[in-house]
DNA sequence: GTCTATAGGCGGATAGAC
DNA sequence: GTCTATCCGCCTATAGAC
C-alpha cells in the first residue's frame, strides 16, 4: 500500500513528462509507475494541467537551488558549471533532449496555456547567466547566446546520439567561454 | 467535393505534424483540414505510421532539392544559404521550432520506430554541409558544429520569441562562417 | 487515502453502401 | 473516391464505497 503524496506524484510526473513528453504521458502511466490507482490520483490533482503546473513549479524551485549553489563557486566557475549540465546529464540529454527546451517546444506546439511557465524556467537560466557574466567581467548580452549554444549542443546530441561529438562540443563551449572572459 | 490524393494528404500532414506535432495531430485534424471524411482517409493511408513515412519521404526529397539548388551557388554561398534557412523561415521557426530537430526529438520521446528516418533527414544536411565545407576549403568536422549551432538558434528563437535576438544570432553565425573559411 | 466502477469523449481503424 | 456507421481501446474525469 504505497503512500502517494502530491510531492511524490509531481516528482514522478516530472520524470515521465521529460522522458516521454507531456501530451503522451497519461494518468495511467503515472499512477501505474507510482503503484496507485487512477481514481486515487484525482484525490491529489484535479486535472492534468494541475500536475503540469506542479511539475513546472517543482522544476523552477529545483533550478533556483542549483543556480544558487553554482553561484557560490564564483562567477567564472559558475558559468563553466552551467555548461557542464550537458556533461552531468549526458545520457539523459542524448536520450530525451533538454528538459527546459523540450517542454517549451512541446507546449508551444500544443498552444498550451502553461507555455509562459515553461519559458520562465528558461528565463531563470538566462537572467542568472547574465548576472554571472557581468560579475565575471563579460558582456551581459552573451547570456542568451550561451543559453542558445547549450540548446544546440543538446539538440545535436539528441539527434545524432554521438557521445564523442557531444563531449567535443562541450569542450568547445568551455574554450569559447574562457576566450570571451579573457577579453578575447 | 474535394479530391484527395496521397500527395495532397502528405502535404497537409507535413504541415500539421510540424505545427502541432505528430502524436497530437489526429486523423480527424488532417481529414477536417482537407475537407474529406475520416473514412475516406483510409483509402489512401492504412495507418498513421504510413502517413508519417510519407511525410518523411516527402521532406527528404524536398530537402534534397533545396540542397542541390544551394550547391549550385558555389560552396561558400551555399553554406551561407544554409544559415539563412533561419531567416527565410523566421516566423515558422519562432512559432514551431525546427522541423528537423523537432521531429527527431518527438520520435525519440515516443520511442517510435520511424526515428531513424527522422535522423536521416538531419544526416542529409550534415553530410551536405561537410561536402560544402571541404569544397570551400574548410574543415569537414565543422559540419556537425554548424548544424548544432543552427539548432541552437532555432531553439532560442522558439523559447524566447525574440525576433531581434534571432536575427543577431544568425548574423553572428554568418560572421563565424566567414572566419573559419578565411583560415581564421 | 485508497479503491472500484463508470461516464463521456476522442483516438485509430474497419466494413460496406453509394 | 467518397461517404456513414461502427468497433474497440485509451483518455480524462467523476461518484461513491471502504
Amino acid at each position: 500500500m504505497p503512500v502517494a503524496t502530491p510531492e511524490k506524484i509531481a516528482e514522478l510526473a516530472d520524470r515521465l513528462f521529460y522522458e516521454r513528453g507531456f501530451a503522451t504521458t497519461s494518468f495511467a502511466d503515472i499512477a501505474g509507475a507510482l503503484g496507485i490507482s487512477r481514481g486515487n490520483f484525482y484525490h491529489h490533482f484535479k486535472t492534468k494541467d494541475a500536475i503540469l503546473d506542479a511539475v513546472m513549479a517543482r522544476r523552477l524551485e529545483q533550478r533556483k537551488l542549483w543556480l544558487a549553489e553554482w553561484a557560490a563557486l564564483g562567477p567564472r566557475a559558475a558559468l563553466h558549471r552551467f555548461i557542464d549540465i550537458l556533461t552531468v546529464n549526458e545520457a539523459k540529454i542524448m536520450a530525451h533532449g533538454c528538459p527546459v527546451g523540450g517542454l517549451c517546444q512541446e507546449l508551444a506546439r500544443l498552444n498550451h496555456a502553461a507555455q509562459p511557465g515553461a519559458q520562465a524556467i528558461a528565463g531563470l537560466f538566462i537572467d542568472w547567466l547574465a548576472a554571472q557574466l557581468v560579475l565575471a567581467g563579460g558582456r551581459e548580452e552573451l547570456a542568451r547566446h550561451l543559453f542558445g549554444r547549450a540548446q544546440g549542443v543538446a539538440a545535436l546530441a539528441n539527434i545524432t546520439g554521438d557521445k564523442a561529438l557531444m563531449q567535443a562540443e562541450v569542450k568547445a563551449l568551455h574554450l569559447w567561454l574562457d576566450e570571451v572572459l579573457n577579453g578575447e
